[in-house]
DNA sequence: ATAAACTTTCAATTTATATTGAAAGTTTGA
DNA sequence: TCAAACTTTCAATATAAATTGAAAGTTTAT
């Protein structure tokens, strides 16, 4: 396979997951594109390289950056602006992580603790009552866990954590 | 606040988080209706609670037995069905990641194992070339941990509460 | 076999989301 | 200051996704 093949094939995969997953299809196929790309890009090489207009390639550009995982670069005696990814998978998960939880995690867990002041009312039987509580707690517990286990993973920039668990959960290699 | 109003915060919720996750906001909804309860429900119940088309109940429902989430449940003497939902939230947690794990990860896994395999070119220079082939590279690797840490943190998190109920059930030993 | 009580399907429609492109805005250098 | 070289905005448009509802299909009881 040529490498102007492979690059495609993966701006194409790397599209379809994010669109799988919240993300939408353009913008992770910019951040594809900067990914894979040696130097930084002007906003006309995204716009040429993926087929997309350039009011939708600056909405994606500056979406990215939001997310902290694309910057702008300035060259000096250049007017127009290029951009570059993170490199570095490992921040580009911490990344996507920090601003997952702070958009969507954060707002349910709120709303869980919120609801699971139920007052008592002769309506509802206790158990039903209590039933729902229980539900919501468990959810919580859980979300609380997930979310710690998340925060270590991100706080692992040292590599003890990853090498520590590598192993145990690569024992082949 | 009232139950019934908790539930609507709850099935509200649930159903933006889905969306931002890449599921659809109604079949989000009819699962967090599901879980919160009680006894199972049929597609008459879910149509009115939730304001939808039988269609569209009906679509949702099975799309959440695809998921393994929702199970049928038949009651001798009556013709209907009635739907429920997987309470245990470690187990729905796992569901859900085996079934995106199927549907997302796998796909992309075996889109950047091709892609891997570039041909050297007189057109691109090798720097650029090994440049790729890292970049898919650590993708890889990064994707396999994440993809075994989510596995085993679930699992951990199990045993957790498991310990935690035997110590409930056995304060002696 | 027929009808009643359901479930499933799917073409049409609605709704939500993404995209365009031209105009407005901004910055820089002469 | 002006004009050139850019970036940003946003109303209009296009595209994609979800939803409806009625018709077709299925199952069960009589």
């Amino acid at each position: 396979m040529q490498l102007d093949e492979a690059k495609s094939r993966f701006i194409e995969g790397w599209g379809t997951l994010g669109s799988a997953w919240g993300v939408s299809r353009t913008m992770a196929q910019v951040h594809a594109l900067l990914l894979v790309s040696v130097g930084a890009l002007s906003a006309e090489d995204i716009m040429e390289q993926l087929q997309i207009s350039r009011g939708n390639a600056n909405l994606n550009v500056r979406a990215l950056m939001d997310w902290g995982l694309v910057r702008k670069e300035l060259r000096p005696g250049e007017r127009r602006e290029f951009f570059s990814a993170e490199k570095d998978i490992h921040r580009v998960a911490t990344l996507i992580l920090q601003e997952r939880h702070k958009r969507e995690l954060a707002p349910i867990m709120r709303v869980l603790g919120e609801i699971r002041q139920v007052e008592p009312s002769p309506t509802v039987s206790a158990e039903e009552a209590q039933a729902f509580t229980q539900m919501i707690g468990s959810i919580q517990n859980f979300a609380e866990f997930a979310d710690r286990a998340a925060a270590t993973l991100i706080k692992a920039d040292e590599n003890w954590f990853l090498s520590t668990f590598m192993k145990l959960m690569r024992p082949r290699s």
